[in-house]
DNA sequence: GCGCGCCTTCACAGTTTCTTCACAAACCAC
DNA sequence: GTGGTTTGTGAAGAAACTGTGAAGGCGCGC
């Protein structure tokens, strides 16, 4: 389990901080709450943080989630393992507390560039990552930041409906505590800002359940 | 002095290496063999380590150099120090072989494919990585260091939008704590520079994003 | 030691965007 | 058609984000 010192030295440098108990638990929270980073030792109950690295990279969904793991010094041995498993970075214990804050920010940092140069189309419109600009039929759209995220979502996966629920987990991150009817208003104004750029209204609604795009 | 039995540790592993005896031959050997990492201990004979370092990324022609600063147990105190000057990682001795390699690698993987002696351009807007100047139409833009840097960083990759803490990262290097914030006024001054040489600001502010050129 | 250039932070104003609300419109089942 | 739900949408206040001038600090060269 993580050291509570630890965790209160970093909750002190800003940091929201959420400690499992064993590996198991872990990648139940790393699932419910998509933390930013994951510190984790070599040796847990359950799970071993190596075994957890593993499994995390070898999702998609978590493969961007950066891992610190934290290992004593006998385990010197298992530095190579630790890092060609995935780890982003590792510390030896003991270890500071300013030291420990500065790798996590150093990570953090560096993770960003997640979501890579990517360019989504559908029918006429382009969604592009990078720049994080879209098209209708060649025009610029002006979307809000909200606005272009749900695109976004949508151009990924064309034809799957999305609950209101589920967008807001996508979109606003899960933890969100907003009125789904919010989503309405989103999905609106995206609708409004497309029909002005071409051809009808690319959106579905699916009464009951969500909207869809084609 | 860098120890021998590292240096050949190193050397084993397939890397080139070379010795400076103290802070200021480092200085000069780095300016003569533009190396592609830099080793060094905090205390040094001349200038330490943690002077060294501050000046290697005060200049533009060596901020990219990786520096991987060693420090002895009872450095925690200018832990903080180091890391802030920019030190790109570090390692507690004694630190066995395999570490150090592996964190050599590390930082050469993600070091920038070297943009040595580029001419850069983006429409009317030109940046000479060679002499370190950068012109609008022909005419020479008068640039602090770290706009300069700014502009390099927006040039190599038009239209990319770029965070604020990708900024920091890139341009201040990895391990600065600054103020996000303070990169609006650098942006904003590099805005106000162009707009006085050019038409119009090739900038553009992608709310809740960054900024991007283009 | 002093002036200068550059960097960093801060505060405040101006905008944009988000969220909620209320009501009208659309839809569905009977 | 009627009643009950669900959705679309304009408006408005709230919240968040950015631009910018100014102040203070620091290192560097003279």
């Amino acid at each position: 389990m993580f050291s509570r010192l630890l965790a209160s030295d970093l909750k002190e440098a800003g940091f929201n901080v959420s400690s499992a108990r064993c590996g198991d638990s872990a990648m139940e929270m790393i699932e419910d709450y998509a933390p930013d980073l994951l510190m984790t030792e070599r040796s847990l109950s359950g799970v071993s943080g190596i075994e957890l690295t593993r499994k995390l990279k070898a999702r998609t969904s978590t493969r961007q989630l950066p891992i610190l793991m934290l290992a004593t010094n006998s385990d010197h041995v298992d530095l190579a393992r630790a890092l060609e498993t995935g780890a982003d970075d590792f510390v030896h214990k003991p270890v500071s507390a300013i030291e420990l804050v500065a790798r996590a920010r150093a990570l953090l940092r560096r993770a960003k560039p997640t979501t890579v140069g990517e360019r989504l189309e559908y029918e006429d419109i382009v969604v592009e990552m990078e720049t994080l600009r879209a098209f209708r039929g060649g025009q610029l759209l002006k979307l809000g930041p909200t606005e272009f995220n749900i695109l976004a979502t949508f151009v990924e996966k064309p034809g799957r409906v999305w609950s209101r629920d589920q967008l807001l987990d996508v979109v606003w991150g899960p933890n969100t505590y907003i009125d789904p009817r919010t989503v309405d208003v989103h999905v609106g104004r995206l609708r409004k800002t497309l029909r002005a750029h071409g051809d009808g209204d690319p959106f579905r609604t699916i009464r009951g359940a969500g909207y869809a795009l084609g």
